[in-house]
DNA sequence: TCAATAGTGTCTTTCAGACACTATAAA
DNA sequence: TTTATAGTGTCTGAAAGACACTATTGA
């Protein structure tokens, strides 16, 4: 791909404007739990427009190479993390004349659910760097490339809205986890704690964990180590989880 | 718009292929209850491809007059039933490479939810009839045109999914109705009875609908007539409904 | 034995289902 | 007065919160 000097003259090369065809790409919030709390990867744009910004990963389909909308997600995702079998979730399509400088522009956008130790990340052509990002530091310190911010809170409230009624955390942990672990996860998204007891009947009640033989053990007393009965499917509970009264 | 003689004419004239970018178009779900009945709105095609195939309402972005996703969505809306201001909600994309013979293809589904006393059906340019359907029948009659029992399905799913915990189907009733009117929608999307008292409790206790201070009068006891307090919006409910035990 | 975390017993609270009951209109 | 539908009282049951309790390890 050229790289041009400014995104002037770069535009001025662009044509897309002469087909009334908008352009279309995939963006996605990549989410994991590092370090005790919930984290996005963002990239760096190597190229015009926003050369220079963070923003989430993503980019246009390949035609020849994607034969389905979520080939290229998994394929974008598999790019900057070499995770091949994520959770992976469309969450909504955001379209407009204006967010895009080359001209009428859809992107459609998905979350994935990573463990934080199955990702060795890496660049692409497209961008010069790649980080995470903990969620609650983007509001106050990142302006995003395009309207990322906005596509990134749509995410961000699908993830905090799916954990109250789903068993979707359980895509964030590595194979085998305690239920404390799994407990916590649930508490760093929501933002709130979560009672021991009611939490460990509505999640062994739901038939979803298997034990796997295997204990976590640590200077005090051992715990039990589950996996999910289930690999990337999510469990709906009947009622919400409600938090403290 | 010109018509072609068959789809292989239609076809060899079409040059999408030479841009890397995908077609992109609306479809839409539009919801009513006729005849209490869930029914849907099709369309039948006027032109390649797929020609004289049922459908569901939709077609491509007017680059000059759309200036988000939305807008072409209530655009279409507007063409076919005239009505303006119904409940839109996107419900998901689907794009591929083969679910359109002229290319990688995507689609945004919306569904529309409208009170059938509101509309005055219309046909555009790009279709020759157009008809409402009972959901029920859909499954076992018609074979729609490309995937569109499939975008059909997502949009059925999202709207049984979310009558169970919202209040969306004030949104298929005329301005004033009574609250055995509004369960009675419940019931015919659910497609299951629910038990009266506890439904008033839910509905009454949300505190989402105001008496318009008019009776609803027959021969029997005179029924209060309510109306959402805000328009548009759908409350969560805590709790599903569960349905007969 | 103590610190620390795992895991349980059991009471209360909330909200949905069941179902019998009362209320109010027209014919 | 009957019929039809509107609307209520109140019991039961399921699942969440509160919180004190016991269990099991290493140091």
């Amino acid at each position: 791909m050229t790289h041009y000097k400014s995104e002037q003259e770069f535009l001025s090369s662009y044509s897309i404007h002469d087909f009334d065809v908008p352009l279309v790409s995939v963006d996605m919030s990549i989410f994991s739990i590092i370090d005790d709390e919930l984290q996005v990867l963002l990239v760096k744009r190597a190229d015009y427009p926003e050369k220079g910004k963070w923003a989430l990963p993503g980019g246009f389909i390949d035609l020849k190479q994607d034969s389905t909308l979520d080939d290229t997600a998994q394929r974008k995702l598999r790019d900057k993390t070499g995770v091949d079998t994520p959770y992976l979730e469309q969450v909504g399509t955001v379209g407009a004349m204006n967010r895009d400088p080359r001209g009428w522009s859809v992107t459609v956008a998905y979350m994935a659910l990573i463990a934080a130790d199955s990702v060795v990340l890496s660049k692409d052509s497209s961008s010069e760097d790649v980080k995470w990002v903990p969620v609650f530091q983007l509001a106050k310190l990142d302006k995003l490339a395009f309207d990322h911010n906005q596509i990134f809170e749509m995410c961000h409230e699908r993830l905090k809205s799916k954990v109250q009624y789903t068993s979707l955390p359980v895509n964030l942990l590595s194979e085998e986890f305690t239920l404390t672990e799994l407990q916590s996860t649930f508490e760093i998204i929501l933002d709130t704690s979560v009672e021991k007891k009611s939490f460990r009947r509505r999640v062994l009640d739901a038939d979803i964990l298997e034990e796997t033989g295997n204990m976590k053990t640590g200077s005090n007393r051992p715990a039990k180590l589950y996996r999910a009965k289930e690999q990337g499917k999510d469990h709906l509970f009947p009622r919400s989880i409600e938090g403290p009264r």
